[in-house]
DNA sequence: GCCAACGTTGGC
DNA sequence: GCCAACGTTGGC
């Protein structure tokens, strides 16, 4: 099992938006960055737990955990003309983009800040930390993740 | 809204 | 394949 951290701007998708999913799940489509891409494509896999993260807003942090239920697969959104996130150089015979499905977990009783997590000594490799690492979807290893999740656990 | 740090594009 | 120009990300 592998542990991943999903960037996503709380005004487009927060954590709330996947409680009041379907069935709670939602597909991680709109990726467009070819880095992000070939997690979601070759390495995400079901039962991985993933940590949902609010960027560019008022409080920027980790506020919940999600846990993958299908692995990638083509993300239909880059064919579309209409759909915002549209791909013209993409094609059916060889699409560009993949997304998962994940599925909510539990929402933290409080938001872990980013200010907080730069502060943990045990934290020191998640791409969150490091300087200029802008991609929206990061591994985290195993000893971060858990690390994370019980000061996340912890602050009832 | 600013701006630093990336990623992508496209001319050559 | 280089690299300048441009676009985007994302914290503050």
């Amino acid at each position: 099992m592998k542990y991943w951290l999903f960037k996503t701007e709380p005004d487009a998708f927060s954590i709330d938006d996947l409680v009041n999913a379907p069935e709670q799940t939602e597909p991680w489509d709109g990726i467009r960055n070819y880095q992000a891409r070939n997690f979601l494509r070759d390495e995400v896999d079901v039962g991985d737990l993933v940590f949902i993260y609010h960027s560019s807003c008022k409080q920027v942090g980790i506020v919940g955990l999600a846990e993958v239920v299908k692995s990638g697969y083509v993300d239909h959104t880059q064919f579309d003309p209409e759909a915002k996130y549209y791909d013209p150089k993409s094609s059916r015979e060889k699409p560009r983009w993949y997304m998962v499905d994940i599925q909510f977990s539990q929402k933290f009783s409080q938001l872990l800040p980013l200010s907080i997590i730069k502060t943990m000594d045990d934290i020191k490799e998640i791409g969150l930390v490091k300087k200029g690492h802008r991609l929206s979807i990061m591994p985290v290893q195993k000893t971060e993740f858990e690390a994370l999740l019980s000061r996340c656990e912890n602050k009832a």
